[in-house]
DNA sequence: ACCTGAACACCGTTCAAGT
DNA sequence: ACCTGAACACCGTTCAAGT
């Protein structure tokens, strides 16, 4: 048998490093974290990382890979299209919440992201039981995807001042030339996840519409 | 008379600043502008500007309401609601495409900007108009107005090369484990401002179909 | 083969000094 | 009253040097 290095002696690796990055950002409560504080946590020089990833974007990138994995571990197929397709874009909803920089990383760096894939792959899936065309479901993927992600990172970024802030603002506005604009004021922004699921739901309503009329379409051929 | 200060000596003041901004942003394709360049093109130093703004998020704040107003010259009302809002909405990607940096400062810092108060206002209205209740109104306004907002974000940020890299990525993935994906990847990403109109479509279409509920109950209550 | 540490090229912003 | 300019406190990243 070969020698095995001392087991106590944690090197730098991939892992150690997106490891240590998502404790930070658990504990801290912000995934907005400097490599000098990443190298810190480490107990290493904060240039170290480069020697495992090309740049710090790569970091956040694979990190918000894990995230999703936790997050495709809650679903289970209830064989409902519409139920799925929610449930989904609800617990990545959550991840992105709760990481929004490294997703935001992840978003703009195209790679090989396994996770994110499978959960793409499910719902495109998702997408052509409910009746769309291949085309369709691309272009369907891409809104929901879209609406999912830019949603979530604005509210991730939001803070009960600043929600507070706009509806001040409209309050004050001038009722006779806004007058929408300040009676909606008391109403707006009070629950950034129930307004999510609100334009989930519309979406959802839209794709059933669809796939009512091509079974319609389809019963119209039979006869 | 008083005399009047010489016409020529082009003082600093804060619609000198916002025009040098958008200036810049116009004719260098990108609205990620630093204080050092914005001094540069006012011929003063990079410090000036914070005589006549707060910091330099208020620049790009009031930046972004001014590029809204152009967005909501384009408009004319038409009578259905559903026209309406679909056309607003894309008169805002328009101004968001353009500008994404100044109207992520104008999202994220509470301020009285009159333009972006008068199309709330009118998105509002229109929600009305298509019977929506006024909590419902308040909701579904921030559904669309995150859905907009976060997918042109997004589109702003893409280039060709990314998108490309993606189809790339999930080309090449395994298509006995990810059999969508794969057949998707040719399809994804061809025309960014096509899948938004699908999805503003979807959430169109889900607002109509609340509607006609609510037109069948009144219809109900009636008989 | 891997990590260190000084250094670089940027940022937005502050503040005392000028006029 | 308004602008200057040096300086500060940060960033991510590079690269020669160490071991």
């Amino acid at each position: 048998m070969d020698a095995l290095p001392p087991a106590t002696t944690t090197r730098l690796s991939r892992d150690v490093i997106v490891d240590a990055y998502l404790r930070i950002a658990d504990t801290e409560g912000t995934d907005d974290i400097t490599l000098r504080r990443l190298g810190a946590e480490l107990g290493v020089d904060p240039t170290a990382v480069y020697r495992h990833f090309r740049d710090k974007d790569e970091i956040l990138a694979v990190a918000s890979d894990r995230v999703l994995a936790e997050a495709a571990a809650e679903l289970e197929p209830t064989g409902s299209w519409r139920q799925d397709l929610r449930a989904l874009h609800l617990a990545v909803r959550r991840a992105y919440l709760s990481h929004p920089k490294a997703m935001l990383a992840l978003q703009m760096h195209p790679a090989s992201m396994p996770n994110a894939e499978r959960l793409t792959d499910r719902v495109l899936g998702l997408l052509r039981q409910a009746c769309l065309s291949d085309a369709d479901a691309a272009v369907a993927y891409e809104a929901m995807e879209n609406y999912t992600v830019g949603t979530t990172l604005f509210d991730a970024g939001a803070t009960e001042e600043s929600l507070e802030g706009w509806r001040r603002v409209y309050r004050s506005a001038r009722a006779d030339v806004l007058p929408h604009l300040v009676a909606a004021a008391p109403l707006l922004y009070r629950d950034p996840d129930a307004a999510f699921e609100y334009g989930l739901d519309l979406m959802l309503d839209g794709l059933e519409r669809g796939a009512q009329r091509s079974e319609e379409e389809r019963r119209e051929e039979d006869r």
